[in-house]
Order: structure tokens, then C-alpha cells, then sequence
DNA sequence: AAGACAATCAACCGCCCTGAA
DNA sequence: ATTCAGGGCGGTTGATTGTCT
């Protein structure tokens, strides 16, 4: 595990005076490694019982040698009641490409779109069976763009370059919209966070030379931001002046552009799915 | 049958962000 | 304003499983 990757050891290096970080957990006498049944089931129990939460001491409290961390994991990835287990469904393949597209490696972000899979899995998911696909059909998985035009510096496999630290907007929740149109994916729903609007811009700009999306993807983008910023700026204690529903439309917009350019923005419902990657 | 190699994915690591004190 | 615990994130590792020779 000490093959630290050199943008781990910058970000080290560079955080050195910033903060010493501590330890989540002293790790002696600590188990690791794969969970057992008998652990599953205490760790289950127990926040059934209890709730999530204070990872930190849960160990203890449900007497587990493992780490906190290692706990929430669990918990978050393999024991949680609405998890699905199973296959990707080729729907939620094709989301999952659609919103890689759009969002990057940002794979909690991706996650929070689609019901019951976790960051993990669609992460795992991607490396492991989207990347060669798009590969294999000459596309290049960071930027979604055929590898023949990509610069012959970028061709490599998808986590070999870290996607720039950018602030992106901040989803402040990731609740889906109910909607009464789709059928089982549901549809964007992105709040934003008024303290990042200084650096919303800095993020679309950045977010042009990305490739993940089109200049004019951008610019659409922007629109939106800049009308949620002026709601969120007037209105902190209004229940809800927010552009959700636009921002949700737009968004589908740009997932929908795949199939012509006359996606509208007001159709909620998602496209029917076909095996079109 | 057995060894080598590849693919998969659960689990871990370390950094960052947030909110409470 | 500062500190720090808690929690979240993306990247990476390594054990396990599958496939090939």
C-alpha cells in the first residue's frame, strides 16, 4: 500500500505545515481485511438499533475491532438496507456514462443519482468495464471524445490523471426528485452553495478546457449557476426560491443532448435507454 | 491438473471540508 | 478567529476469482 501516488505525496508535502492530521483510529490490535458474517450482523444491529453516526467510537460501542472508518465503509457500501446488489443494468450504465461525461470522476456525485448504487461500486464499475468499453470504441474516458483527436499525452487509462482540484457547485443535499415522468432513474436535483459562487466562474472556465463538456455546455451551465447564486444571495430564509427545477431540466438537457440537439428543457422524463454507447 | 496471468471489487489510505466548541 | 473531531471523498491496493495455456 505505500506506492503513494506522486500527487498524494504533493498534497502531502504540501499540507505539511497546513495540518497535522490525526489518525482516525489507533490502529493496533485493530482488525482489517475482509468483514465476516458475525461482523456484518453486529455492525447491522447495532445501527439499527443505535443509528449511524460518531464512526469515530461506534467500534467500541458495538464491540467491533475494526476502525471507524472501516465500519462506515461497511456500512455505506455493502450493509445498508436500500442498497441494490447485483448487475449494473444497462439504464444505469448508460446514466453513468452520461453523468461521467458531465461531472467527471466525481463519483459520489454520480452515485447520489442513481438509487441503491454506491460511489464505490460505480467507481469500481467504471475502471473496470466503461473505461475499456469507451476505449474499445476509440473514445477517451476522461473526456469522452475520440481518442484520435485527444492529445496523444491524454490517451492513458482514466485514473492515471487526477481531473484538476476545482471547486465544483456544491450539492448542499443529494435528494432526488420524485417525478411522476421517469421511471426509475431519477433526474437531477442540484442545490448550491452560495459560499462557492466566487469560484463557480474559475469552475466553468476550468470546466471548458476539461473537455467534459462543450463551451456552449458551459455557458448553459453558467446561466443556471448565476440564477441559483442571485436566488440563494436574496432569499437565505425563503423556503424555496431555487432554480431546482431548471437546474434539474438543464442538466437532463445536457444528458439528453446525446440524442439530438433539440433536447428540451422542460421534459423531465428520461430518454428511453438503448445500448447506443 | 497446475501454474501464470488478468479481471474484479471490497477495503484501505490520506487528504479535505464542515460545523461545533 | 482558531482548533479539532467527525465525516466524506477520490485514488489505490491487494486478495480472490476467473480464464488461459
Amino acid at each position: 500500500m505505500k506506492k503513494a501516488s506522486s500527487l498524494m505525496e504533493a498534497k502531502a508535502k504540501g499540507n505539511e505545515k497546513k495540518k497535522i492530521i490525526t489518525p482516525c483510529c489507533n490502529k493496533v490490535g485493530l482488525k482489517r481485511g475482509p468483514w465476516t458474517r458475525e461482523e456484518d450482523e453486529v455492525l447491522s444491529n447495532f445501527i439499527k438499533k443505535e443509528g449511524e453516526g460518531r464512526w469515530r467510537t461506534l467500534p467500541k460501542r458495538a464491540g467491533l475491532l475494526r476502525c471507524g472508518k472501516s465500519c462506515r465503509l461497511r456500512w455505506i457500501n455493502y450493509l445498508r438496507p436500500s442498497l441494490k446488489h447485483g448487475h449494473i443494468a444497462p439504464d444505469e450504465e448508460d446514466l453513468i456514462l452520461r453523468l461521467h461525461r458531465l461531472l467527471g470522476n466525481r463519483w459520489s456525485l454520480i452515485a447520489g443519482r442513481i438509487p441503491g448504487r454506491t460511489d464505490n461500486e460505480i467507481k469500481n464499475y467504471w475502471n473496470t468495464h466503461l473505461s475499456k468499453k469507451l476505449v474499445s470504441q476509440g473514445i477517451d474516458p476522461r473526456t469522452h471524445k475520440p481518442l484520435i483527436n485527444s492529445c496523444s499525452n491524454s490517451i492513458s487509462t482514466p485514473l492515471s490523471n487526477h481531473s484538476p482540484k476545482l471547486i465544483p457547485p456544491t450539492p448542499l443535499n443529494h435528494h432526488p426528485i420524485p417525478s411522476p415522468h421517469h421511471h426509475h432513474i431519477n433526474i437531477f436535483n442540484q442545490d448550491f452553495d452560495p459560499k462557492i459562487t466566487t469560484t463557480t466562474h474559475d469552475y466553468l472556465d476550468q470546466q471548458a478546457t476539461t473537455a467534459n463538456v462543450t463551451n456552449d455546455e458551459v455557458s448553459r451551465f453558467g446561466l443556471i449557476v448565476r440564477s441559483n447564486e442571485q436566488n440563494l444571495l436574496c432569499s437565505k430564509n425563503e423556503d424555496h426560491c431555487s432554480d431546482d427545477d431548471v437546474f434539474s431540466s438543464f442538466l437532463n438537457s445536457l444528458i439528453n443532448d446525446d440524442h439530438g440537439p433539440s433536447a428540451c428543457d422542460n421534459d423531465l422524463s428520461m430518454p428511453a435507454y438503448g445500448n447506443h454507447v
